[in-house]
DNA sequence: TATATCTCCTGCGGGC
DNA sequence: TGCCCGCAGGAGATAT
């Protein structure tokens, strides 16, 4: 499942095989992948054949290659299952496929999603606080690997929120790049339970979660991002290995590597938490 | 306005 | 062997 991790080593792949090369022509091969572009497919088509791609940016788990001539972006989410391979014309074609985008380097850039949640959208670049963004993206907050991320003004935001603190850290429009994983091996190691109401939380606690969280996301970034199965890989199509290295997140009944209890698996939001229940004891009345 | 829940989708694995 | 069901989860839409 692609967080801020994954979507940052896809996007230094594209930075590195797809930036500065021309779209000569592109096929949409499934609906749902351009649903966010209102005009549809062909138009997704039309209007990305002849520009250049001249940069490829990231903010939180979007990801977009910059357009020339144009203030233009195509707008990339992953969603669960999204991969950005770049692949040449005579490789097979993936089961998955559903955008291909022939390179004039002689190269293939292809969208395969196996549960086509994710997708590419064209969209206007606007100014969103001295930023340029695209449209789609305005309402995104800063990541935690942003230079610009203000953790002060985000610790305050988290604290004037009435929600369990699990649900504000993958709250987009607070901080952005979080997902369940490492909001689970994040929560884990400053050892607060999920469930917790933000704004009971100190300062200090929620310093050091999102302490925790940056903390995390960049090992995981330096490891190549998480993987469980063929459903994530970078550009090439090779996988991460932080998977070795969580702690609680798919764990259940493991023990917990800091005391040894067996770690949890409960519901949350309509999918799997997982804590150690002597590190992170759950808020009383729960 | 803030918060909570529902919905979309596909492949896999378990139970019968 | 085949069918059914639950599970995985990001984010926009809808409900409270």
């Amino acid at each position: 499942m692609p967080e801020l991790p994954e979507v940052e080593v896809v996007r230094r792949g594209l930075e590195a095989h797809v930036v500065g090369s021309r779209i000569d022509a592109v096929e949409v091969l499934h609906p749902r992948a351009v649903r966010r572009h209102l005009l549809g497919g062909d138009d997704l088509a039309a209007q990305l054949a002849g520009l250049g791609v001249v940069g490829a940016s990231r903010r939180g788990k979007y990801l977009w290659l910059e357009l020339a001539p144009g203030d233009l972006a195509v707008v990339v989410h992953l969603g669960m299952s999204g991969q950005m391979l770049v692949q040449p014309p005579a490789a097979p074609r993936e089961k998955h496929l559903r955008i291909l985008a022939n390179l004039d380097s002689g190269s293939q850039l292809r969208f395969v999603d196996q549960r086509t949640f994710g997708g590419w959208a064209l969209a206007p670049i606007v100014d969103v606080d001295g930023t340029a963004l695209p449209e789609p993206v305005a309402h995104i907050a800063r990541d935690p690997l942003d230079p610009l991320f203000d953790a002060d003004s985000v610790v305050a935001a988290i604290r004037a929120k009435g929600s369990e603190i699990k649900r504000v850290i993958l709250d987009q429009t607070v901080l952005s790049g979080v997902g369940n994983i490492y909001a689970d091996e994040a929560l884990w190691r400053t050892g607060i339970h999920g469930n917790r109401p933000a704004d009971r939380l100190t300062r200090p606690q929620v310093r050091l979660l999102l302490g925790s969280v940056t903390e995390v996301m960049s090992e995981a970034l330096a490891q190549g991002g998480t993987s469980f199965d063929a459903l994530y890989v970078n550009v090439n199509g090779e996988s991460g290995y932080f998977d070795r290295s969580l702690s609680a997140y798919g764990r259940e009944d493991r023990p917990c590597p800091r005391c040894g209890a067996p770690i949890r698996r409960e519901k949350f939001m309509n999918r799997s938490s997982y804590s150690c229940p002597k590190c992170q004891p759950r808020p009383r009345g729960l």
